[in-house]
DNA sequence: GACAAATAATTTGTCATACAAATCTAAAAT
DNA sequence: ATTTTAGATTTGTATGACAAATTATTTGTC
């Protein structure tokens, strides 16, 4: 017997309110800066109470659309990256076990070396100084600071996806990179640090950076991911029939 | 002179509350599948009103955290997909211009070759069963319909993402590929479709993802992409110096 | 005792009202 | 013209009420 599917119902008014007025967003009826009325002014717009109008801006102020003021107004915002990032980041994060760090690497071999060409032939000088930066703050660290260290790598790998001067490569490379430190809490826990090496590979990074020699850069990032697979490997013991 | 910074008192009820379940979840001190408390009790617990605490609820639910059901209680989710790609989707739609749409095509040359590599070394029967699906379908399809067109030409990229068997990849390119469609109304409005050279394109692809042939399936992508940008570059009027 | 139906209790959705706190506006004072 | 001050506006939170959906309990029947 046929029977028909239920009319919409289950939706709630507070989050039919938050689609029409995300949608005018995206439809740039509003644009960052603007002011939106207010919410007395919408209640009856819509035809609906304050509470009800006020959970649909809580929704699309954490969706990063709006940003409340109070005593002032309500204004559409500056679509902040963090709300781009955030969710992926979070997911990553929530997901992240010895299946999903093995993909991690997988796409980091893939990827950075591209990404690392590009920075080279894209960089300017406020990018080398960058690297040289981070890199100098990390030789003087002190060797036993793994936060710090998994913290400088981050940024040194970051900064080289800004120095592509592509943005979505950032806001892609962002969410992996964040999850660095958590890798290295769970795989290098153990192992102290291959840190000489792996600051060999970083200085060779940013001399192929600096002199803008994508071939050079390439293969550096090549290198040094496979240095730093290695120990995963291992702590991982995935390589135990290959032993 | 010194002032001090102030203490954080922007920071409302609701978003401290929302920032207190998130963080409970983030944890693993509940796990999807979970019910909360009831509104009642938390209110109790973090000792404010129904009216703050919803608004925070309806913060975590338009996140994805919770799924809130009338009448029975409030759910920790299974963390959804979509949440994570919408909002990057959504920010690339807005940003969406001519210079967007070439760090795009500079990514996806850089990233899909490599992609369509691992998609031959990964891919099972299935995927080349949704590849073969996808490609008959539009050599039957009817030329002027440029929405399925690129319809089609989202989906057979997306397949091959999912080929590689890295989630992250598909995680990543979706909202990339989703632009397609946009793109394509931007770019060749005018042009009518270059689709016998498409076409061929994606038999070699296919073929070679068939083949497990991950040197073929990268070339064909390469080829692909060339292609594609050098309408792209025309209608973009990028090239005028260089004719 | 087992099962079905009816009833009651619980829980979320929405409304209305009230007041506090921050901000903005405009009048008043200098 | 500038500053100060007082008032109006606007958002933040609390309370109480009732509707609507679900769940739990009781009741009735066999």
């Amino acid at each position: 017997m046929y029977t028909f599917s239920r009319v919409g119902n289950t939706e709630t008014l507070s989050s039919k309110i938050q689609s029409e007025i995300e949608e005018s967003i995206l439809q740039k009826k509003f644009v960052p800066g603007d002011k939106l009325p207010t919410e007395k002014e919408m209640c009856e717009m819509f035809g609906v109470s304050r509470t009800a109008l006020r959970e649909a801006l809580q929704m699309l102020s954490i969706q990063g659309l709006i940003s409340i003021r109070k005593g002032s107004g309500i204004y559409v915002s500056e679509y902040n990256l963090t709300n781009v990032v955030k969710p992926m980041s979070q997911y990553l994060q929530m997901n992240l076990d010895d299946a999903l760090i093995l993909k991690v690497q997988e796409l980091r071999k893939m990827f950075e070396p591209q990404i690392a060409w590009l920075a080279a032939a894209n960089r300017d000088e406020i990018d080398v100084k960058k690297l040289e930066d981070n890199l100098s703050d990390f030789m003087k660290n002190d060797n036993q600071n793994a936060d710090q260290q998994s913290e400088f790598d981050q940024n040194f790998h970051l900064t080289i996806c800004e120095a592509a001067k592509n943005p979505i490569i950032v806001l892609q490379m962002a969410p992996i990179l964040r999850l660095i430190p958590s890798i290295r809490t769970i795989v290098y826990k153990k192992v102290d640090a291959a840190k000489s090496e792996a600051i060999e590979s970083y200085e060779q990074l940013l001399k192929a950076i600096r002199d803008q020699d994508g071939g050079g850069a390439s293969e550096a990032m090549i290198r040094h991911l496979h240095g730093t697979e290695e120990y995963e490997l291992i702590c991982l013991n995935k390589i135990s029939s290959k032993t």
